[in-house]
DNA sequence: TAGATTGTTAATCGATTAACAATC
DNA sequence: TAGATTGTTAATCGATTAACAATC
């Protein structure tokens, strides 16, 4: 099952899949042949993709199509998700209107701020409710996914609701460490921070 | 020296100086404390802390400010850094008006952008200059990072240019492996595989 | 067949955790 | 002093790499 799979190779499933969508021939192509492209050992490319359901032929190598699809089932890239935005300043009306998230099966539905401005807008033709509905929304809108895009300070505040609400996979851009209870899981991007960490890298 | 800290270590530094800039109360606080509040064991805290030139008082912890501090200085974030980026899409111009980086010493001077309607205007009080003459202008401005919000497909030959012109630290938003030569690092960040990772655990 | 490649088992490496001496 | 805390050394754990048998 995913629990079993290494967080860190997980991580790199999306890496391979990129690579291989930018192969134009539809081939076969060896574990050696990704690992040189992607500049990593090729027994560690075997053992990732041994988690998905994709299987080399030896001597051949892996059927490119196959091994796309085997990437996209294992990362749940067939099955339709629905994600919701909180706050839309500059950063959450951007991820509006960002199509990336379609490659994984992930439909960004709405986003909710509690500027009077923004309430009623459509950006990336999607809707942006108000905050105080945030709870009914996103129950009838059924999402379980959100991205938090608010400032630090408000971040746990929504966080809660978020869980409370049954959303319990949340990706937060806020430079804060958010508690929530056991099953719901936190993934962080600090931006700011990860500029800074390359800054004294070396 | 810088680079005999674990990259995981190295990652975790900013998390210490976001969860002490919190602390209301400017006195001492043990490892064991911030392991609490971070949900992380305390020996880790002090063999992180023991990278940067923070010295706890054995029976009294460290004290917030100094440990700050030393965090700060560690991270540079006591010298001003130029950053450009390039790309003024929804993403480039969010990155644009945000104001965290300046926490790192990060100065955003400039975007470049090769829509004519953008070049020559400002967001967040920074120009957008014409991509045409990005070797010229970084040279100028002497700017030493870059972000990357391009479309995918131009992420590489940006990335060679940026190399060219001595950039060395790239942040990368496209979702494509970046070869660059010996000397220059990459760091990714790709959004939407990462609410997908977020989204397929457990 | 010889050779290339997969998939697995064993070895290594590095990061985290445990144990504990030193300190005030 | 007793107790709390740091900082370091040793042990453990997990991920990566090396070795190699199996396969076509």
């Amino acid at each position: 099952m995913k629990s079993d799979i290494p967080v860190t190779s997980l991580q790199r499933l999306p890496v391979y899949l990129n690579y291989l969508k930018t192969l134009t021939s539809d081939g076969y192509i060896s574990s050696g042949a990704i690992a040189r492209a992607l500049g990593m050992g090729e027994v560690l490319v075997r053992k990732d993709l041994a988690y998905t359901s994709a299987q080399g032929r030896t001597r051949v190598g892996y059927s490119c199509g196959e091994l796309i699809a085997a990437l996209e089932d294992y990362l749940g890239c067939n099955d339709k998700k629905k994600a919701v935005i909180i706050g839309a300043g500059e950063l959450g009306k951007a991820l509006l209107s960002y199509g990336g998230f379609l490659n994984y099966g992930i439909e960004i539905v709405a986003a909710f701020d509690s500027d009077s401005a923004k309430v009623g807008t459509y950006v990336g033709g999607k809707p942006i409710f108000d905050a105080k509905n945030a709870k009914e929304k996103i129950g009838e809108l059924n999402a379980r996914l959100a991205v938090l895009c608010v400032p630090a300070r408000e971040a746990q505040a929504v966080a809660d609701t978020l869980v409370d609400c049954g959303v319990m996979k949340i990706l937060n851009f806020a430079p804060v460490l958010l508690k929530v209870k056991d099953g719901a899981i936190v993934r962080n991007i600090d931006v700011a921070a990860s500029l800074a960490i390359l800054s004294s890298m070396i």
